[in-house]
DNA sequence: CATAGTTTTGACCATATGGTCAGAAAATTA
DNA sequence: TAATTTTCTGACCATATGGTCAAAACTATG
């Protein structure tokens, strides 16, 4: 089996097989989907054999939930960071460069998400409804809070954070039609975008 | 062959199958993009047996361009109605609110949409780079021109155009998020959306 | 280096899936 | 109603795909 025991962690070659394994995944999973997307072309991005690929993972299935599970660790991080210690304008447009960057950064990890939750999230409605609602009501009670202390504008919290989730993913998730649009400007656009979006949450939000 | 002499329209069975077929179709397809989708789904949602769906159409591929041809035809329409006619504040408020409510009214269609953007556009990317593009690039200008006149405040048309459809189709794609998020006041998320994108767009643009 | 443990592979299997086809059933027309 | 055309189906095929397994190749260690 490739599971070491218990007392001695993974070896070098676990370690680096199923990394190498979980990395052509990401790329893959990220591009066509769970069902779209089969061990053959993982076995062919990673250089490692589809029998290998089954030594070292259980199936198909256990491989998309390691990536997913890892995501999702990663993905909240950016919202936990907003706290009320600065100026809460600054606050908020920190956080949306914060998720630019991810998207900037992470494409294939928020193309992944975007695959899943498009097609009904049957893998990870539990943390939807779960850790992110916690999460998401938590902040948006601190944005409330900077409402009722007239620290910014009224605006809708919860759809404030979509709206801030949809701006900054999309330049992720829809890079193709993004680049398309843009064509010889594409090359700037996270610049552009930085702007603009500092811009627009500035506009929203200062009193 | 299912296709109907020159001279004749197609009959009514004609119509009325290819109807279904396409109905059940854009269901599945939206659901789980073009390779997670299955004849055999398509036809057990449709109640037309496989075979007899190869007869109305050459294949899954054909049914598949068919619908994203047609959703082509309409999805540039909302743009297209913007105009210099009005107050150009309200001209892009109006402008989302027809945005949003395509993701209120055919979210499987913004599915559809989104499902092969987000896999890179293999077979839309022509209709990207040049209808799209150039729509897009009309209407910058025209947002450009009333930035020029002092008309709104000094955005990058683009990435507006960008922000709009991200905000928007987010409440179609992301559904299941959104939904998971908000639970009990999930009801009126669109509503609230269009309240909160309003309040969002009129800060942004009002100089 | 010999042995025990780990890693890798080729050959293979069962099922799913897109698609074909000859002929039956139904609808239309003469 | 008979002939003709359109619509529909069961049986079938080739390929793709997730997965298995026995044995080979390799690695680490006493």
């Amino acid at each position: 089996m490739a599971r070491a025991a218990s007392t001695k962690g993974p070896t070098r070659i676990q370690r680096e097989k199923t990394e190498a394994i979980l990395e052509a995944a990401l790329e893959v999973f990220a591009t066509y989907g769970y069902r779209g997307s089969t061990l053959d072309q993982i076995a062919a991005k990673s250089g490692i054999s589809k029998p290998n690929i089954l030594y070292y993972f259980d199936g198909k299935e256990t491989i998309h939930a390691k990536l997913l599970a890892r995501l999702l660790e990663t993905w909240l991080e950016p919202l936990e960071h907003l706290s009320d210690a600065g100026d809460p304008v600054d606050e908020i447009c920190a956080y949306v460069g914060r998720k630019l960057a991810m998207s900037r950064d992470y494409p294939r990890e928020s193309r992944l998400f975007a695959n899943e939750v498009l097609q009904g999230a049957p893998r990870i409605l539990d943390e939807l409804a779960g850790p992110l609602k916690t999460l998401t009501d938590k902040k948006s009670a601190l944005i409330q809070s900077w409402i009722n202390a007239g620290k910014i504008k009224a605006i809708d919290p919860h759809h404030l954070i979509f709206s801030i989730w949809a701006t900054t993913q999309h330049y992720a998730d829809f890079d193709v039609q993004v680049r398309a649009v843009l064509s010889d400007k594409a090359d700037a656009r996270f610049e552009q975008a930085a702007e603009f979006l500092d811009t627009m949450y500035r506009a929203t939000l200062t009193p």
